[in-house]
DNA sequence: GCCATATACCTATTGCCTATAGGTATGATG
DNA sequence: CATCATACCTATAGGCAATAGGTATATGGC
């Protein structure tokens, strides 16, 4: 579809890396590696993300002080777990809230049930 | 949030102003202008669409074949009034095939494991 | 002992698509 | 007669996902 369509930036993908990361660890403390396999699994492989991907949003994410980090050797192996700072819980918040209101409005749109003001 | 939360790209917009375009269309002929309004109103005001982002997404959905477009003259103002395509429709039931499955697949991860959203 | 696979980390580069910030021109309103 | 609404337009910036590499250790098969 001419310029849109591309092999990158696939559609609707902006800020779900985000959003997922967060949200699998304010459950849980997890690792990059193990965070990639856990977004495919827990999507039902509808959204499969490379670790070329993950680790530098977890970087980001640490720089920006919504994650913190902790190495450990595991079977002589070194991991890095990720843990949701209170920053980290309130940029999910927001990022959830963001992603409500728009699936909402588009619900809306696609459904094609015109907007009903008030409330 | 450091790179994140940029000014532009905001979160999980990609591929929206396509699609909502191409819904829009689906039910009647429209111009340029009365989409930028109708996005702002159907949405309930939650996506707003400036014409820098609409206009150039009409014409490369002209030039890709998913939009035709006709020029007539409303009360001595020039409209261009575009309508979907065969190729149009098939764009627009693919790109909304792909936002359900996205939007079911995070609203699984989402709510799993009972979180409650912060206040 | 060796080699493929799984684990576990990493960075550099590409490029789409949204957002911003302008610009032109006509009709209507006060 | 100026301001606002209508109606079109383009150029530029830049964030973020995707790709394609890379390093290194453990494990199981042959």
């Amino acid at each position: 579809m001419a310029q849109l369509m591309a092999s990158t930036n696939p559609a609707f993908m902006n800020g779900v890396p985000e959003l997922l990361v967060l949200r699998l660890l304010r459950s849980r403390e997890m690792y990059g590696y193990e965070i990639v396999q856990a977004i495919r699994e827990e999507t039902g492989e509808v959204v499969n993300l490379a670790e070329g991907v993950i680790y530098p949003l977890l970087h980001a994410l640490e720089r920006g002080g919504a994650l913190t980090s902790r190495r450990t050797a595991v079977n002589g192996r070194s991991r890095i777990y990720y843990a949701l700072s209170p920053r980290g819980v309130s940029r999910l918040d927001e990022l959830t809230g963001l992603w409500s209101r728009l699936t909402q409005a588009l619900h809306q749109v696609i459904k094609g049930e015109g907007y009903v003001p008030g409330v």
